[in-house]
DNA sequence: ATCTAATCTTGGCAGTGTCAAGATAGAGTG
DNA sequence: CACTCTATCTTGACACTGCCAAGATTAGAT
């Protein structure tokens, strides 16, 4: 991906300067964390003006909720694919679970900012039908555990508990290694593994 | 608490500065969030000049990662007095997951900033030390189910998710009551409640 | 009483977001 | 083809930011 015009180095129209932007923001983003984001870089990055990033998304809160509606595509596409074909309903939530912090993982700009309220327009529509539909694989594999195990099961709740564990351990892996670290443990495993290990072990409760 | 000198109004030396800007600092990003916050509306609203806080903390990150050892001490306090005198082993994990949520959105400046890597001075000793603290309380709550009632128990992991949950619960509850009222659903409880629910769900399994 | 070091201020530089106004070019109409 | 219209992008400006260096002030020790 080189952000470059084909042939003609400058035409004063860019051509496709909405998905570049967008782009390069997870990019940045992803290589200087968000703090080090800004719209002057994204611009100079993609061979722009300064402001030519406000003319397309408004304002930088425009441009990371574009990023952010990204990463909820990537997120609701690797979930999807991953329980495809695995119906035992614990492989099931322990396939997803992986899927999620993984694709986290790989896209660090996007994950970066998916959820920081503080930063986006949270009453985008677009941006609120995309977290909608990530969610909803995560409900359907827990009610899919409702449907095949455990009728009584509080589908709901159970889905918040997953995806809390899931967007927590995203957050905390970094301080879960430093703690270790500090305490003179073994580092955690793998973020994926840990995810699965994680699943099963709420799939399977604390009581023997 | 006024921030300001008790009689003379402007003394050359604060006398308590340092305190000033880490209370100042959080009410700033309780009120504006972590993007709001800058050196210089601290030093404005804490009556100094604009360059005081980079002597006292070195730089913006500095004087964050002295709130976010506030923020795990009042973390590990919080915690700790919520199990006081609870023996019941699922017990004591609920009153725990709710004091820690609870205590978060109690104090939003502080919990804001407490696991932002990229902001803050993650080599600092004192960071350090008081994270393993706050993360020793849970440990122990989990040990406890380990000793009473499952010798076989994975403590470090059963830890790790019992910690992801709670933060991850503490990042997506705005996020949940979006979905919520996007899907035309009941709005998910009130954190405290959900926390003590969702440990509670983890500690029973999913299965019948 | 004097010296020293800590504390805080002042001034300045480079960088930022956002706005308004202007320049450019593509798309459509006669 | 000539023409206008509109979306796209640039330029310039302003107020703001973090951070650094140098100076002013004061507390505390000698």
């Amino acid at each position: 991906m080189t952000h470059e015009q084909p042939s003609d180095q400058h035409r004063y129209h860019h051509g496709d300067l909405e998905n570049t932007l967008r782009s390069v923001a997870a990019d940045l983003i992803a290589e200087r964390g968000v703090a080090g984001f800004s719209l002057r870089e994204v611009a100079r990055r993609a061979g722009v003006s300064h402001a030519a990033p406000g003319h397309h998304f408004g304002d930088a809160s425009g441009l990371l909720t574009a990023v952010a509606i990204e990463a909820f595509t990537h997120l609701r596409e690797a979930t999807s694919a991953a329980i495809e074909g695995v119906d035992d309903p614990s492989d099931r939530l322990a396939m997803l679970a992986r899927a999620y912090v993984e694709v986290a993982t790989t896209n660090p700009g996007h994950c970066a900012v998916a959820f920081r309220h503080d930063l986006l327009n949270n009453d985008d529509p677009a941006l609120l039908a995309a977290g909608d539909q990530a969610f909803a694989v995560l409900s359907d594999v827990v009610q899919h555990v409702a449907d095949t195990v455990n009728p009584d099961l509080d589908v709901i709740n159970t889905s918040r508990l997953c995806w809390s564990s899931m967007q927590g351990l995203i957050e905390l892996h970094p301080s879960m290694t430093v703690v270790s670290k500090h305490r003179g443990e073994a580092a955690p495993p793998p973020i994926g593994d840990l995810a699965e290990i994680m699943a099963r072990q709420a799939y399977a409760g604390f009581e023997p």
